[in-house]
DNA sequence: GATGAATGAGACTTCATTCAT
DNA sequence: AATGAATGAAGTCTCATTCAT
């Protein structure tokens, strides 16, 4: 109960964040307003994270982690290494498309940071980085990609587009539809701009 | 004469900039920081930019006219839109590479900034996606690059893949050579990973 | 019993107090710290005591209690001024050296508190000048001292150059013997510098 | 005149201090306080000073050698030791009559601070226990005090007295005439409280 | 009696910008 | 044009104390 409570007003906190930092911007957020938005006393926020920046870092990290565990199992029982990075691009989108706020905030928000803190933050991204590098691998093992694949550059290319897609949505304000992009994405990462 | 010591002091105090923000980050550069690296007073500053964003702006502005000017040099006479592509990357990658500094600003710190500023540099931001699109149309036109690509989402792919791998490669403190990435890039945003 | 656990558990966080205090500095020993020395909770430092200030005022009065009652005892079957004059300063010294925690309490965090506690500090502190006069007291009437001896001042004297020595002692860290210098501080005290 | 400037800011910046401190006790003296009597913005301060400690530590070094050069003056001239050290008993009440805030500030205020803060306070006092020295061991070579006296000791006892009686009447208020009890004090410093 | 999670007031310091010289 | 001393707003975090359990 006790435990129970407390994971409670952690996620409370979070989700407080989320919201604050989206419609403020990190370096507007001030620790009292994520407070206020979450119900709770401003000291209440140090004992629960470490200061303003381990939120940040908390935040981030958690979601990364529901939003690795979706995808994974979204991706688990498919065949091809083609048709789960389709549904990887298409369920990033999808996840982004359903939390406006998240999205600003992992898109936008997040990069307003240091380069420590960039570290901290690449470090929590190896874990999504990790499911391209297994979809790649599995392509090139059963023959859909090509045997010679720089795995690190391939992964760039497919994370770069994605998240270059993902800010240039954000930064339109949502104007477009972003889930429907996957497809046209998803031929582009596999068959380039060339006329093959 | 004054008008050229003016011009002196402006791309004076921008070059300082650039090393300044490049050693300390963003936030952790102080105006007075930039003017004791210009060799200047802090007031002087004022006398050639708004504010301190105006600095970054005006920087970004500056060094991106360069940029893109350099490119499209080395792009002009090419023949086909596949080569031109190749000497885009190569070339980006070439310039990041001849300074540091720059990269740092470019690829870090520039992105410490907030949504209305992400706005400003992304208008100076589109003579250099201009490029790529103007290579994109030639590509499809002489029957290149697939007829039905959509050029905004191959140029996110293109930019981002640039800018995913140039930013990688800044973030590792430059360990790796980024100029010799650029063959085997431009085989990836050309061919994809598939197996063609 | 259970009127004897409170005296217990009041002890124990006075005697964790002194440690706790001695470590930390008075402004830097929190109220939880304490608590977690005495093995309590925080909560439970509030049924014992008013607040953080008055643990301190407790603290220096039980102390102070012992101090005194000790220090009389050794002096009471003495028949001269001068002996019990010695035996105090002595004694004085012994009990600092055989606390040091104590002794960093009572000599530098002690007077880390404003004018109001200062007072009350003093108010506990009247029971042990109370001792210096009434030897100052003898010895005047017994011929030892000087007949015009201005008892304030001099009692001033004494504590004055009893403490002075011992905060010095405790600046040090305790670094020489305090005790093995009671003997020509009495020689001062009783003589002066002058060369009688 | 900058440099004029300067030093007037300064010393005004401190002299602010003292009153604000004295009337406030120094954790309750807010920097914007002093700021305020000063006649500066709170800004202002972190010009001339590191931080809210650095000001105490300069407000007691610049008092200190006003103080120690007055007392240098005011003995220079002095045949004997036991003269001298009247008069540096008398004069040391004297300054601490003429300026009760100061006064406060260096009976009480500067005490309440943390063991490092004291240690860099004992080392400029060390200029003043110089005087003291210097005229212990003028006494003894010329005969006048006890040639085995043990100079630390000594000083301890001299400086213990003279702090211990400051330190009284701050706490009473101010409500004795200090310097009056200069001669009393010498005759107890000089011969104890032994009837010789 | 005992707990300890929650509270929320409060202050030092930084730094972009100004303006008198 | 150039200076740089002065400004002053603004925000993170600590910690003594409370009170529901």
């Amino acid at each position: 109960m006790l435990k129970n409570n407390q994971k409670t007003k952690y996620k409370q906190i979070i989700d407080a964040a989320v919201i604050t930092i989206a419609e403020n911007g990190y370096h507007q957020c001030q620790v009292s307003k994520i407070a206020r938005q979450a119900g709770v006393a401003d000291g209440t926020i140090y004992l629960y994270f470490k200061n303003k920046e381990d939120i940040l870092i908390s935040l981030f990290r958690e979601k990364m982690q529901h939003f690795i565990q979706r995808l994974s199992e979204i991706i688990a029982g498919k065949n091809t290494a083609t048709e789960k990075l389709l549904l990887l691009v298409e369920n990033h989108f999808r996840i982004l498309s359903e939390n406006h706020a998240l999205a600003i905030v992992t898109q936008l928000e997040l990069r307003q940071t240091n380069k420590e803190l960039r570290l901290k933050i690449n470090d929590i991204l190896k874990g999504y980085l990790k499911l391209i590098d297994d979809i790649l691998i599995e392509g090139i093992e059963n023959g859909e990609f090509d045997a010679k694949l720089d795995i690190r550059l391939a992964r760039q290319m497919i994370f770069g587009t994605i998240d270059e897609t993902a800010t240039s949505w954000v930064m339109t304000d949502h104007k477009f539809d972003l889930v429907s992009l996957a497809p046209k994405i998803h031929q582009l990462l596999i068959h380039g701009c060339g006329n093959n």
